[in-house]
DNA sequence: GCGACTCACTTTCAAAATTAAAGTGACTAT
DNA sequence: ATAGTCACTTTAATTTTGAAAGTGAGTCGC
């Protein structure tokens, strides 16, 4: 549970979740730390949609600052990080579940299987 | 389903639900149409976030053009209309849930029932 | 008839966000 | 020494947004 309400524009649980995950690549920096073992800054901006690194880079500060993503090193000299999903961020999963069966009912989308780590429908 | 009409930026269907719902507006538009009894464009304007006039305006359109919100004129000279959530607009429903509980459990907003129309918790 | 008002927008324009590209700093490998 | 990797940051152009004002068709009070 995060702090006060003079952050958010109301006091609407929608509009607070939009506040800080509406836009159109947060969720799928979190798609990718929870499911696709993409952990580092470069293997997250590999992926296909292809984020900008400012905009890869701000957005895990944000995750980092709502205490959904944590990072660690992974080695110093230089100094490497490693991005994780924290407890809270994991509790996102539903949340990306119930998107992913929207898109595939409605936009024609892949369907993928956490479970199995396959996509088990196809996309259009 | 909808037809890949638009141009995606991937085949994943999170990707494709935030190419068309990943904003700061859209979903408040379908949460006052879904459960708010808000259905002319003043009263959608009047809520409490005060989405601006023509960012109103568009995100109507897109909706429309989704096959999400139709409209219909309830009056002439001068024309007005209603709009309203289309059946595959009420599919939201489950989203709009998902979003609202977790908003509710991790930035404390109020949590709103659909059944009763009240909101069964209190917000920060 | 005249002015004030309503509703559903559209237009305008400054500010903020996004995009693509290039640059930086600390290192490693050849 | 030169090139390459990684994790970013900076820069500059483009796009989106936000706030306000404007528009057009009509109604209401006097």
């Amino acid at each position: 549970m995060t702090q006060p309400q003079t952050k958010y524009r109301s006091r609407c649980s929608i509009a607070r979740t939009l506040d800080v995950l509406g836009d159109k690549w947060t969720l799928l920096v979190v798609r990718d730390l929870m499911w696709h073992g993409k952990h580092t800054f470069q293997e997250l901006q590999a992926s296909e949609e292809h984020i900008a690194a400012n905009l890869l880079s701000e957005r895990l500060k944000r995750l980092m600052a709502l205490g959904l993503v944590a990072r660690e090193a992974y080695q110093d000299r230089p100094v490497r990080y490693r991005y994780a999903l924290t407890e809270e961020g994991r509790s996102l999963e539903a949340l990306l579940l119930q998107i992913m069966g929207w898109g595939h009912a409605h936009l024609g989308g892949g369907l993928y299987d956490p479970q199995t780590g396959r996509t088990v429908a196809e996309a259009d």
